[in-house]
DNA sequence: TTCTGATCATTA
DNA sequence: TAATGATCAGAA
């Protein structure tokens, strides 16, 4: 196990340091072995990663490096870099969104500071000869936040209003709201159109991939 | 080929 | 059960 980084320059080195390799090398390294596949192991890559950087909040519900207020994202990429997946976030609030405002939202924190690392996601690749790429360390500009928020907006306005029946994925601009469960039977609290607590699936926030493209494309200029 | 809705493992 | 880590896979 390694120690947590005490500094953002210090998270961004060992990022830095594991670019280029391939995940094979790493969970080596890491004393892992690479699944066949990622269907039943869907969040191996983002644990994996975990382990190299040091972070220490693994599978609890904060920050990965909390005392940094940063949050570590895999984004898996095609060969010409473009994001291959839409960014799972963080899980969307059903109840007591009437008061909430995007300014306190979990959302905001959650995207105020992430270490995106690219990582080759391509299925023709093997799993084990996927290449790590160089990490971003991006906190969203003045444009990226107000779109981010007209989007969350509108689908918490949704929410209180008991609409949430009504939200699919192609609501946002840039945030998307979808299914987020173990499977279609799972069921959580939310607000009816009456006003009245009903049952639907959970629901968490994703970022669409023309949005992560525009961060990664910004990196390479 | 891209996108949306569905799904998987694990832990507190 | 709800949250973490995401990708799968069929429909469009």
């Amino acid at each position: 196990m390694k120690t947590t980084p005490k500094s953002e320059e210090e998270l961004f080195e060992r990022a830095r340091n594991i670019a280029g390799f391939t995940v094979l090398e790493l969970a080596i390294e890491a004393n892992m072995l690479v699944p066949s596949n990622l269907i039943k192991d869907k969040g191996w890559i983002g644990q994996l990663l975990e382990w190299h950087l040091g972070a220490c909040s693994r599978n609890k519900p904060k920050q990965d490096f909390e005392h940094l207020g940063i949050e570590l994202k895999s984004i898996p990429i095609g060969h010409k870099g473009q994001p291959l997946e839409t960014t799972s976030i963080c899980i969307a609030p059903l109840v007591q969104v009437h008061e909430l405002s995007w300014e306190q939202s979990y959302l905001r924190k959650k995207i105020s500071r992430i270490l995106w690392i690219p990582v080759e996601g391509k299925r023709e690749i093997p799993l084990s000869k996927r290449l790590i790429g160089y990490p971003i360390l991006w906190s969203p500009s003045k444009t990226q936040e107000l779109q981010l928020k007209t989007d969350w907006e509108e689908i918490i306005d949704m929410i209180a209003l008991g609409q949430i029946e009504q939200i699919t994925a192609r609501h946002g601009e840039v945030l998307q709201l979808r299914p987020k469960a173990a499977n279609s039977q799972v069921r959580t609290n939310a607000y009816g159109t009456d006003g009245k607590l009903i049952k639907t699936f959970p629901r968490g926030f994703y970022l669409r991939t023309c949005f992560t493209a525009s961060i990664l494309q910004s990196h390479f200029i």
